[in-house]
DNA sequence: AAAGCCATTTCCACTAAGTGGAATTAAGGG
DNA sequence: CCCTTAATTCCACTTAGTGGAAATGGCTTT
């Protein structure tokens, strides 16, 4: 018993919304169109449903269809509803404008993101470069939760029973270098909890620094700063660290004062 | 006979799935949080339905629960999606660098734009400021189809069935002004057909100019240029236009030159 | 505190809507 | 022109979804 078989009823949810939003993910980044069966391939379904499901996306103007080819790419419609999700959430919205200003006074990179499943997907991005001023890259990048300062700050401002539950996923994710990968991120999430930040160098030549902000009816965010072009140094580390941390401050107290609604 | 009742058998597609997109589609830009009754009124679904299907979407990872006030917002995977659809543009990945360097050539705004609806929205804005530099701005934005350059391009571009259908859908919205803004609209749509572009000062001291882009494969773009505070004169219009044509030839030259995977 | 008043969620009987295997149709390839 | 391969439609089956009604749970009012 226990165990209630899932969708009997309806309590648990709908399962055709859920396999078509899966549908819609299927579209990673960088694929442009995906025929029926490639994804039937990719989401285990049967033929015929992903057919009548993909027809039933194209009519609601999520994917456009491609006749010729037979298959489909998302519509416009997505970068729609993604970008009312950016104009009402209202931390963008609180604190988009402090980060570009914090961006060109101290002259470095400075993010927002938070968690899809087991990726962190960027808010906003500012990068700072002394040329081209600032300009503000593509919101929806994803990056690995496990292997960035981003996704351990994330992993620190949430509840524990979630922590674990995702440090899960990641070990059975990436077969090798596990116990090394999960001590680093232990590691970085100590560091957040003691100094208030944790810094990261995912990338060579970039040293990144994150914290969380963990505020109630929000999902937890992370913020980070980053440089490229540097050698890694633990001065360097600390001195973004401070920013960082004095932004953050700067940045609650913003939205703690917000009228709620 | 004949008009099948939707939703027999299965061929006319997905109801719950239709209704869940239509829930996603209920978070206009610039709202925050919507709760359940909130969402039964947009979208004129029975309340006990918008329940289980806003949990299906929690579980989905497309809405964010706000447990204290039961509502939700829209969840961080719907911008990543958006990411992915933006990727995967072939058309945004051809010609996004040519539309940066244009903006800054020129000095004036760049836009690419398709339909939603009745709407256009914007897969890249390149905004150009003689200070900022450039800079690009929100991907996703919505305008309306029939009072801009934009979408008026768009309209001149696409098949003439589907171009009556969404004609009269306007003449549905705005109860005024319907007779002129119709003769307008068409005004601009012979103006793309005369002269490959239209002229239009949607905004005030704002012009802008657009041209279609039919490929085949792919659904109607529209490339915009536009220029702020300046005068409306017919001599600047037609020195942008001749811009937009000669741009829009050489992106034509590039999608034409793509590998069809 | 207690009671009343919301709005949201769960229950449940009903059956239509969705399912997926099999048949069919349509599209390339030789 | 026929054959192969993949997508789509059919269709009998039945489960999964539905929505009105009841129950729950928050909040405010006295």
């Amino acid at each position: 018993m226990a165990q209630a078989r899932r969708y009997a009823g309806g309590i648990d949810g709908n399962r055709s919304l859920e396999r078509g939003v899966e549908i819609l993910r299927a579209f990673r980044p960088g694929v442009d169109t995906l025929g029926n069966g490639e994804i039937a391939e990719r989401t285990g379904l049967p033929r015929s449903t992903v057919s009548r499901l993909t027809r039933t996306l194209v009519n609601s103007g999520m994917l456009d269809e491609v006749r010729a080819e037979r298959s489909y790419r998302l519509a416009a419609s997505v970068i729609s509803i993604g970008h009312a999700m950016r104009t009402g959430s209202p931390v963008l919205n609180a604190i988009g404008a402090m980060m570009r200003a914090e961006s060109a006074k101290r002259r470095l990179n400075v993010g927002l993101a938070t968690a899809d499943r087991t990726m962190m997907v960027y808010l906003e991005s500012i990068r700072y470069s002394p040329r081209a001023a600032l300009r503000n890259v593509v919101a929806g990048q994803q990056v690995p939760m496990e292997l960035t300062s981003l996704g351990r700050a994330y992993l620190a401002g949430i509840a524990a029973v979630e922590r674990e539950r995702l440090l899960k996923l990641f070990k059975r994710r990436s077969a090798a270098a596990t116990r090394m990968l999960l001590a680093e991120v232990r590691t970085s999430i100590s560091a957040v909890e003691h100094n208030g930040y944790c810094a990261v160098s995912w990338q060579p030549a970039v040293l990144a620094v994150a914290t969380p902000i963990v505020l109630e009816g929000l999902p937890v965010y992370a913020l980070n700063m980053s440089l490229q072009n540097v050698d890694r140094s633990a001065a360097l580390a600390n001195e973004i660290g401070a920013y960082l941390n004095a932004f953050a401050v700067k940045c609650k107290e913003v939205l703690a004062g917000r009228e709620p609604e």
